[in-house]
DNA sequence: TAAACAGTGTAGACGGCATAAACAGTTTAG
DNA sequence: CTAAACTGTTTATGCCGTCTACACTGTTTA
């Protein structure tokens, strides 16, 4: 009884996010659900990007009419709330060795590795904050990570917020200079926009890094009596040895300066463990 | 000549975002311009939001058929992403004493207000790496606060872009829940989407701080056998002395956080200043 | 001075999109 | 057996970005 006067109060889309249907039904059984109307949109979105998500695609896909998604889901925002949900998939176990900085390090990793194959997931409007399952099961790894630290909740939660976040900005980062990377080698090979990435150059991608319009632009637009700390700096712009610094170095870089920032954190608070 | 030259190899739409027009032209003087074009674009987006943003919706704003806007601007793409280097405006001015980390500091809060009031520069599809004069100048104000640093010119890059970064990623957070916030107190009044946020009770609004649901999810939805140690931040959780904690000790947490890992990184490096 | 031409704005149309409303069929509750 | 609840379909609406063809206006050039 406790169930039935819950549920009521709990808004339905996020009965729908946790995928709580009451079982009593009347209708015909469905042939449709969230979980197949999502995935085939996940799957939509891996091979054609998340432009391509349209109800009407889905809904083709699935052999079915538009307007039958609406019987599941309340609409297209939704949908892609639901997509968010879904597409990280569960949390990478952690070692119960590891202490909380390894662990925090293997979360966040995990999840800007996950995030760069899937370029399309920063294209989702990250509209809430609210979480689903899987967000949870992420969210219930930091604070395992986090078990031995003696902080209080909401810090811990400012902490994995923080990571979050900068996964978040990391990936964006890295994802976004390699579709500039991508134009750039496409318009240079006089290639339209229709050639998948897959018959692109690689060689000539791994030369194309993000910097490169710097340098035009500099020279070629910005003066640099207006820009002259920019100027300098690209000036005195030295190779570094072993050619350009690869996206695993820039990614280790963002990650160990965070991460240095809460250790210095937790030292201050008194918390860390012996 | 060196102008004709260098010219005819910077790709048009870098020119348009420059806002280099060749002088010499031939058809009859344009009544449009880009800057007004995007400065209305800005005007529609801060009174209604980006989605309010359309061709059509700009060129009836300025008087003009949707089309006309296509021979100034590529397409509503390329005019998002002259939104987005329109929209941060100049940055601070940042002062001659200020140590290295205070810049940037400064830097950085400023840039975290300033998205703040403006929500939807969250929602522009990031698109573009390649900056705009607006955001190289605020590329240089931070190469400038970090002058003294004797640290080659890709670290300093490397830190500014974490910033940034964070600056990103702290907004969206501050937004999106002041968003949820918002919703829930709309959803609680039972009012429609149409109500401005203007209306909204201010005290409700404080009161409805972003991790209600969390509650609310844990309790009624997720059990606590499958996310035990997010149930026990839960148990644990004590309202801290004076309320929830403010969005502004949350940025100055984050921030503090970074330029904490900064400073471990200029110290190990040794380049910092007496 | 006249013809060629590049550039500017307009008119109309197209296909795609999210979604609203009305409806017919199906299963279960009473 | 009837009523209610539910599922999927049909049809239609209005908005969107953008393509094409066109008329007009200045400048350049012959």
């Amino acid at each position: 009884m406790s169930e039935a006067g819950t549920d009521a109060v709990v808004p339905p889309e996020l009965q729908r996010l946790w995928r709580r249907q009451p079982a009593g039904r009347r209708g015909p059984r469905p042939a449709l659900s969230v979980d197949r109307i999502v995935q085939t949109a996940v799957e939509i979105a891996d091979a054609e990007g998340l432009a391509a998500v349209s109800m009407a695609r889905v809904a083709d896909a699935l052999g079915f009419t538009p307007m039958a998604l609406y019987r599941h889901v309340s609409g297209k925002d939704e949908l892609l709330a639901l997509m968010a949900d879904a597409v990280p998939g569960p949390p990478p176990p952690i070692p119960a060795d590891l202490g909380w900085r390894d662990a925090l390090e293997l979360w966040t990793r995990s999840q800007i590795e996950l995030a760069m194959t899937r370029p399309w997931y920063l294209d989702l409007p990250l509209s809430s904050v609210t979480p689903g399952p899987q967000r949870a099961a992420w969210l219930e790894a930091a604070f395992y990570a986090m078990r031995d630290l003696a902080l209080p909740a909401d810090e811990k939660m400012a902490i994995a917020g923080l990571l979050a976040q900068h996964v978040l900005g990391e990936t964006r980062v890295q994802v976004e200079s390699r579709r500039t990377a991508v134009q750039r080698v496409r318009r240079a090979a006089g290639l339209g926009d229709d050639v998948p990435d897959s018959e692109l150059d690689p060689e000539a991608l791994a030369a194309a890094h993000p910097y490169a319009d710097f340098e035009l632009i500099l020279t070629r637009l910005a003066s640099p009596e207006e820009y002259p700390y920019l100027a300098g700096a690209l000036a005195s712009w030295e190779p570094s040895p072993g050619g350009e610094p690869s996206s695993d170095d820039e990614i280790a870089f963002g990650v160990g300066v965070v991460l240095d920032g809460i250790e210095a954190w937790v030292a201050r608070r008194g918390a860390g463990t012996a």
